[in-house]
DNA sequence: TATGAATGAGTTTTCATTCAT
DNA sequence: GATGAATGAAAACTCATTCAT
């Protein structure tokens, strides 16, 4: 097998990841039947069996694929991280971006779809703890000691991460961000807020 | 037609929505299919198209239904309140009871569901807006002026359902109510330290 | 349900039944598809399951059908049975009336299948019991005592099964009855040889 | 090409060829496809085409090669056999031989196929010529002249081949040789009543 | 009001086979 | 010789929906 084999290999298997990916962000799980995907792609439905094996497999590997260019970003962005302010910052960014890519969507609907898949439960569930802990990282590294010894860090990453969950599909539901918008300019207020009055 | 009859035809309508509502619960979104809906409810199909004309009409029916019920419990809780911790008592109560029966569970697979069917989805929102009004009404009872100057209400209200929407998501996804559990018992220590700042 | 429903429905399971046994004899297990034996009886795949849930059920219930109108004639013939001579007679005239109606085929072709689809052995297992019970019956009446005290009837009964269903696929091989023919009257003059000989 | 490679060549034929016979005697002629022979085998399936052409063609060299073993074996046994209870012992171990070895059963499951794909069966019969004349010939050593003179061999010979896949489909359906042994045992008896009498 | 029957398009997945390398 | 990729057709089965009764 050589090199331009090998790569020919993963463009075909991009290709169907990608084409995964925009079917779960504009038709949702319910209509993405391995039919919708290879028509929105343009290749053979067959060709999701012979590269994924089932369609349950492709939507995983395509939560893969999010996740990894997700975490990439994420990381380098909480890198830089250290106060409340800051934070929110860095998370309104981020969730601009999500939401324009779609990544949460992705999650947000297989969520729902492993009520009727319940073997995609756990390893959604296993792609997300490396979220989770990200969350929990930045967290950490921003909250003062007053909430931080009230409150274990990980609770409110876990929060972070419901509600982050919650607008991406308000927002999709009303097709309208301005919701979005006006909770991260509230959350800024009130990181401002926190921090004059010292509680973080 | 007598009044006996007008309340058999409710009661199989009843039936039917009941089955719907459990079968969304149990299967979520992409597995209530009409023949899934009569077979957990025992009865023929073709009644759901007779009474309802299409499954979607079925499922926002069923929407309807869980959400008057869960709007008359809403209503009354809300009443009562006054300050941020009961507030969070509250919430924290009707969340157990939500997650317990349902109730959110139905929303989220249904929100989830529309994209593959796009026109749910403004009958979606229609059908949320009582609750974040609701929402709103609670959270102006009981926000002091500080934040409640810099901050719409509303917007903290959508946050609150957004907030509830997820927690819920995570919830069922990992079958386990732990996390959701602490998130509650975070937010209470957190309205005492906001009532002992003088904050809200 | 009046009797014209009843006799509807029948009707329709009837044909699709006739189908697929005319495709099993036809094009044997192997292409006793759904779209096949749809194809050939003239109506909508579909059918298939709903009456009869799946390929498998159908093609059971075939086998019962075929059983069933076997059984009769093979009752009524065995009754008058008294002699080997008389029962080699009858049973040349059966099996050559099996042979054309292919009962013996459809028989055979699914023992065949079952090797593909283990749960089918069990019941064809169970839907021969009576058959072999009515070869033993015959055997019994016409075995002398001599052979009868040595070998006993229902394991000729069953040889006579297992020579049945070889002459069978080896006739649909060779698309000639020609050596089951020669088989038949080779029996005819054993069966006088060890009457002559006074052996039964 | 060298002669290690022609070797080559054969070793993976072989490969092909007993990954075949496997199939067949586990999943049937249903089950035989290029794929499941492949997995069984541990090859690519492309090889199957590559060396054989097409699957048909692939079963067909799987039935040359176990006919030509069961060949050598057979005539190795008839030619010491001189009376009826010497074939019958020989055919007894012959036949335990090939239940075991699943070498009826690889015949009996192209046979019950060839009705699906009509052009196997002129190559079967071809193939089973052979192991016809030999069946006739151990007839012919054996039988006497009164039964001789009745009944041709060949017509005998036929019958006990048609027996033999009686038998081994009833003994693959029922998943016991109970009955195979009840029958050889009570053919033993037989034998042995023929001598007495002088029959044969 | 209710139901069993029916259907055409859809579902996931497997089929035999081809082809470029 | 061998293989990974690719494909169009077919497999079993389900879908939402309609219709006669």
């Amino acid at each position: 097998m050589l090199k331009a084999d090998a790569q020919a290999t993963k463009t075909t298997k991009d290709r169907i990841i990608e084409a995964a990916l925009e079917t779960l962000k504009n038709e949702g799980f319910a209509g993405a039947s391995a039919r919708a995907i290879a028509k929105r792609g343009g290749f053979n439905q067959a060709l999701i069996f012979y590269h994924f094996g089932t369609v349950n497999d492709l939507l995983l590997a395509a939560l893969d694929r999010t996740s990894e260019i997700r975490m990439t970003k994420y990381g380098e962005s909480v890198k830089g991280v250290s106060s409340v302010g800051e934070a929110i910052e860095v998370a309104t960014n981020l969730y601009r971006e999500d939401l324009a890519s779609g990544h949460i969507t992705v999650l947000s609907e297989l969520i729902a779809g492993s009520l009727d898949r319940p073997d995609l439960g756990p390893q959604i569930v296993e792609r997300m703890e490396p979220w989770i802990d990200l969350a929990e990282e930045a967290v950490g590294k921003t909250l003062g000691s007053l909430i931080g010894e009230a409150v274990p860090p990980r609770t409110i990453a876990y929060a972070v991460v419901a509600l982050y969950l919650g607008i991406d599909m308000l927002s999709h539901l009303e097709n309208d961000d301005a919701r979005a918008e006006a909770m991260f300019e509230a959350a800024k207020k009130i990181g401002l807020l926190t921090q004059q009055l010292g509680v973080s």
